[in-house]
DNA sequence: GTGGTCTAGACCACT
DNA sequence: GTGGTCTAGACCACA
């Protein structure tokens, strides 16, 4: 799994590597059902301590991303399905909304961000074919 | 002006701050040029120390939304425009990318989310009309 | 026997066996005196190592619900009785405490809450008409 | 605030003072919307380190009893309600389902059982006349 | 070898 | 002074 954390960035660490856990589930890198490295592994390979690893595996697990298996370590949640709960909604609505605000002030028109959100969602979709 | 905090939120206050100010701009509300409330009244209208409104105030400057007036306090800058810099378009589709990501996970469909952004969008560029 | 083990609980593997045995015995599905499978067949039919089971067997027969028969390997504890002691009521109002603080405060009444015990204890009471 | 804790139990010291804080709730000791200790505070009353506490705070904050409370610290949920979920529900019916086998094996009554567990609840609404 | 728990200490962001 | 992040190292339970 490639996992490019930038340690001088002022997201914490644990927030990048569960965004890019995310995204590479969501580019089918990281299939369901899959294993992911072990605490320790993952922190050694960023180089990283494996407590950082492990609370970014337990926020993941909460969040419904992954399982713990008692076999298999953790994998990715093999049910993944049904998250588009209103909270959710919710939360994505008032993100757009503050992000839409600057674009606009910017001089984001509304056809340039709209090709920039396409853009990125459509590498998901497209995955099969990747 | 109106602006509500919520306490609870993850979201640091000041930043909430920010992001409402930027909102009330690009909704028309605040004018290009208006003044904003001084730091202790906007201070005492959330109930917060005067000294986040500060760094709020200080912070919006730094990126170009107010200018700091010597007769009239703090303004909105008047010549607000030209900021869609090459870092700020990179931050953008960082944002979009991981958001792009969740959401597809979650079974948001690519409709539904370009009607998201669409609806938030627009409201900024109705606001003549509002 | 049905065990079902879930490998992604919280709850540990053997514990869960543990569990599942002694609902097995309350419900009359294992008699007193009966046979249970040996470790090595037990194992290969979750599907687990077998040291787990045995870890499994041995507590059972630390707290007495089962014995190790020379000849016919570990069965019900024929003599199953009495075990109502002042150590277990303990721990067991110590269990009723939290679990019913939870309860109330989620909402569930003391008629709803008394009705799901009522519900779960019949069902071995129940056993010998089932 | 009162904790006991039991350093010698095979319950770990965060789930103690979890359930500990819970039943403080259910009992009254703690209002809706009063600040708790700090983690700074509740470790050095305890005797125990900061991050202990914390993985509480976070697991309460997580699961809807407190909220972090920007101005004010970790506070009780001033909307503590309706968490009567199927989820909840589930996870309650396991427990009773094992805990009233042993109980029906280790000669506790049925009436004994329920007994115990109106005592138990009842503590919790006659808070008000404590 | 896996994750889980606890300790200890440092530094930072926020108010 | 508050909680949040990260590091580091020890020990344990589980499989």
């Amino acid at each position: 799994m490639f996992l490019e954390i930038e340690f001088e960035s002022e997201i914490p660490i644990y927030q990048q590597i569960k965004n890019q856990i995310i995204r590479e589930i969501a580019l089918g890198h990281l299939k369901l059902g899959q294993d992911l490295p072990s605490v320790r592994q993952l922190a050694a390979d960023i180089g990283i301590n494996f407590h950082t690893v492990n609370k970014v595996y337990n926020q993941l697990k909460q969040e419904g991303w992954v399982v713990i298996h008692r076999k298999s370590g953790v994998i990715v949640n093999p049910d993944l399905n049904a998250q588009k709960t209103t909270a959710y909604i919710t939360t994505l609505e008032e993100l757009l909304n503050i992000t839409t605000a600057e674009a606009y002030l910017r001089g984001v028109t509304k056809e340039e961000f709209m090709a920039l959100v396409a853009k990125n969602y459509e590498q998901y979709i497209l995955k099969g074919e990747g």
